[in-house]
DNA sequence: CTCAGCTCCTGCGGGC
DNA sequence: TGCCCGCAGGAGCTGA
């Protein structure tokens, strides 16, 4: 469940159980996701202690007092569930309580504070990785990263250098993490929805008022999903155990053949195939 | 450089 | 019930 806005909810969850906390034991189940694993990885990581979290698009730094900072991407499919973190209030949960591992648990942190958490990946697609902190920017998965698209290096400015001269449609330059870092497949539907672009239109052909409401829609969108949790499709569940519940404010995203949701438009949302990949717009309001 | 297509992998739901 | 097909929230790599 991994574009920024859920990618988010997994780190806040994730920081209760982690931030501050050793990792008493790292339990690796196989030797690889998309890539193997770094040599030595159960070793570097027992003992340390996970100074912080934090996120870069769509990925989840930890950085440890041993100097090195773990990466983790959770590709497709991958989540974390947390279990064992003290619960008073929670009559019968207590520490070092834990349901049983499942299939596709490939990762497992066994923290000092009696927390595990386990990182599940069907698909594996995931990654994770280990490095000097002070090089860890120049990771070769983080290095070309565009900007935050809720932070302030991010603007209308942004995409109209990016999309210059650009034929490409708009909605493959927004999946492309170099120009702006975190949008995935149903946030730029949902973006150009709330823009009134087409998502096949030329991205070099957009004026910049349409730029400017386009990045204000994409700020609006990933803003107010990670309000709501991020969104759970697939009954998949966030960090500590909770549903995200966006997926019940999108306007077209999985929504072919429904009617459009702006108001006075009589459109229907539509389908189609871009990159090998599923777009829904509403071809009546999206231009 | 730009762009489209393929690829990795498992699981699920729909149609027959 | 079982089988086959298409599809799934990512993104690196290849080749035109």
């Amino acid at each position: 469940m991994p574009e920024l806005p859920e990618v988010e909810t997994v780190r806040r969850g994730l920081v209760p159980a982690m931030e501050g906390a050793v990792i008493a034991r790292a339990e690796v189940r196989r030797e690889g996701l998309r890539w193997p694993f770094p040599a030595g990885l159960t070793e570097r990581l027992e003992g340390a202690r996970v100074r912080h979290l934090r996120r870069r698009s769509k990925y989840i730094l930890a950085d440890l007092d041993t100097g090195e900072t773990m990466l983790m991407h959770l590709g497709m499919s991958g989540r974390m569930t947390v279990s064992g973190l003290a619960a008073p209030h929670v009559p019968g949960r207590f520490h070092n309580d834990h349901p049983a591992l499942e299939k596709h648990d490939h990762v497992i942190w066994h923290m000092g504070n009696g927390a595990r958490i386990a990182f599940n990946d069907p698909r594996r697609f995931g990654a994770l990785d280990l490095r000097a902190s002070t090089v860890i920017d120049a990771h070769p998965l983080l290095a070309a990263l565009g900007p935050e698209p809720l932070g302030n290096a991010f603007g209308p400015q942004v995409l109209a250098a990016a999309f210059r001269g650009r034929r490409a449609p708009v909605k493959a330059l927004l999946l492309d993490q170099r120009i702006v870092a975190g949008l995935g497949n149903i946030y730029v539907c949902e973006a150009l929805f709330r823009a009134g672009i087409h998502p096949a239109r030329a991205a070099g052909r957009i004026g910049a008022a349409r730029l400017e409401r386009l990045a204000q829609a994409i700020r609006a969108v990933l803003a107010e999903a990670i309000e709501a949790g991020g969104s759970s499709l697939r009954d998949y569940r966030q960090a500590d155990g909770n549903l995200g519940y966006f997926q019940h404010n999108f306007r077209v995203y999985d929504r072919e053949g429904a009617p459009c949701v702006a108001p006075g438009c009589h459109g229907t949302v539509r389908r189609i195939v871009q990159s090998g990949r599923s777009t829904y717009y509403c071809p009546a309001c999206q231009r």
